[in-house]
DNA sequence: GCCGAGCCTACAATCGTTCGCAGTCCGGCC
DNA sequence: GGCCGGACTGCGAACGATTGTAGGCTCGGC
């Protein structure tokens, strides 16, 4: 391995200075950087990560925990992530938590010991979290805890655009089909919903259960939208959408002759869906973009802090949640409601 | 932070002590481990990662290079790597190259500076990459370079399991949409359409391009699959082949009662689609597992090695390619074909 | 009762880099 | 011409863990 000492020696100055030319150019004289720079390139040096890791303090790493890699929202999550992190000058160490919240506690705890700081994607809102995520640097996606930066989608806002569309076009009685028990997210989109329910006193919101965030849940939830007489229905995401379509489609249920479908986060996988889905659009590669900008902001703050020096009030104090903005897109999943307005009997035909 | 120092302060040793009742348990007496172990998981002692990989020599950490974590393929196998380094005590750096080599070229060095092997998913196959690897550790996936050990899927064999799948069913004109140019699975798979060709002469296989592995690819070759006189089409993946089913439904082609579409690799996109596709499976998670398997013996062999102990011949010597077996699944997106043997008209009608 | 063997544990060097400190050199100014 | 200051570079001490080696203790055998 060529270490900071053979370029050293291959450009004839000091080990400091090596490591001056590379980290602060501007205190070494152009001739001397030039020359450092060029033996660098030839030999092809590397800083060695753990030893500058070990001296500094930092190890240039983040760490990414995320629920489930196949999932194409946490996929599209990640690779913004990691992206972003790239530009910054990190690399992502990424975890799969497979849903399993032990698994997930300890990951987080073993992510601090070899990185800067902790991206958590946690489907759910559990408490255990908040004294595992301590004094360490740490940004939650989609979840919110006193006291730890986040950055989340605007689901209230984006259930609100979803209801409307589907009230616009004649909907009266919607079906939600909700995602686990325990998902913030899943309670903020319950919560725009009740907004809607407030404000447009005419539609009416009929919750048929919590289903996993998966194809498999909407397959499950099917029979009970139907049994629901609703003419159109929410999905809590677009795999359970893309799994409600299926299973609709078995019943004889025609998407959207018989029933309109919205889906949510417009992942890949609404386009593939036939009909295209209507969903709810965030842009998640921004999303990861975000959480590493944010978490980027905490770990100069703590530098700044730790010399002493005053911390200005970055984004960081002033706002502790983020929240990125949606928007509605509409595609072939959704249409006017059937001309009876209250057309009970459409999808019974089919039961 | 808690360092061995804290923890040997705690119970009363040196740290030497405490660094080996964590790493060799036997070497130390089993009452004074007890309290090490007490002690160190009172105050959460974790080993500073970096200070460890310094000394040692190894970070404990693994990169993964792949082309794009948002394609469901390469999304599954980055979720086998990481959790089979899990088991074996490493944490996984992940990265998107975007398909770019020149960037993958650079991540790969990158990587190599700050992990002790990385696992590659290259789509094509460039001699650029070869004196990149040098003689750092690595593992190709879905890739074969000279001397460098590799895991890959038998694609020949699985594109052959899918041409006598259609050859069965009556199918003689069989088009093929192939994957990138450059790319070494696309090269294989066509391997295996021309060993199904000169082993059943009674069918004909036509290749119809090279198109982006992704549904994009996929809407653009359907004209030309039509155009084709086919009554089957097999696809370069799973994505291609949804990018294709959804163009020929818009050009009211029927599948499979017009023309039988196979898919590749059984990624979950797969059963989503309508209908669902007939494909070829591959355990993409095992096949990541499988990588880090490698990766870790040839690790292993290099330590051994550098301790100047015998290597024992294992598998990274005996075997350099590793390939994991396919699986024809028949799902609902071929048929029989057409009762008129030569049905070169019944596309056309769409057109 | 003395000596040797073995088992444990402490000491200390070391990995490659960063960074505070000090030294050197040169130019400018009085 | 001498002194001061600024710019640049080298020295050396960390960072926290691993690991070869040496020393101390205990116990058994003669």
């Amino acid at each position: 391995m060529v270490t900071a000492r053979d370029v050293a020696r291959e450009s004839g100055v000091s080990i400091s200075t090596v490591s001056r030319a590379l980290a602060e150019p501007d205190r070494v004289a152009a001739e001397t950087r030039d020359r450092v720079l060029a033996a660098a390139t030839r030999l092809g040096y590397r800083p060695n990560r753990a030893a500058s890791g070990l001296r500094a303090g930092r190890t240039g790493a983040l760490g990414l925990v995320v629920p489930d890699l196949e999932n194409p929202y946490f996929a599209s999550v990640t690779k913004g992530v990691q992206a972003r992190a790239r530009q910054t000058g990190h690399a992502v160490f990424v975890v799969d938590a497979g849903e399993d919240p032990e698994l997930e506690t300890e990951l987080v705890l073993g992510l601090h010991a070899q990185t800067d700081g902790v991206v958590l994607c946690s489907p759910r809102a559990i408490e255990a979290d908040l004294e595992v995520l301590g004094s360490a640097p740490a940004v939650l996606v989609n979840l919110r805890v006193d006291g730890v930066p986040s950055v989340t989608s605007s689901d209230i806002a984006g259930m609100l655009l979803a209801a409307e569309h589907l009230r616009a076009l004649g909907h009266r009685r919607i079906a939600y089909v909700g995602g686990p028990e325990r998902s913030w997210s899943d309670a903020r989109r319950r919560e725009g919903l009740a907004i809607a329910q407030a404000r447009y006193p005419e539609i009416e919101v009929v919750a048929v259960g919590s289903f996993r965030p998966h194809v498999a849940g909407g397959r499950a939830a099917a029979d009970l939208v139907v049994a629901s007489g609703a003419t159109a229905v929410l999905a809590y995401n677009d795999l359970v959408a893309v799994g409600l379509v299926d299973r609709l489609r078995a019943r004889g249920v025609v998407v959207p002759h018989d029933l309109s479908v919205v889906g949510f986060d417009d992942t890949f996988v609404a386009t593939l869906a036939s009909p295209p889905l209507t969903t709810v659009r965030t842009d998640l590669a921004r999303l990861g973009a975000t959480a590493v900008d944010r978490l980027v902001a905490v770990l100069d703050a703590r530098r700044r802090r730790d010399r002493g020096l005053a911390v200005s009030d970055g984004p960081e104090a002033s706002e502790p949640v983020t929240e990125l903005d949606v928007e509605l897109v509409v595609r072939d999943s959704t249409t006017v409601a059937a001309p009876t307005p209250t057309t009970v009997n459409a999808p019974q035909e089919a039961s």
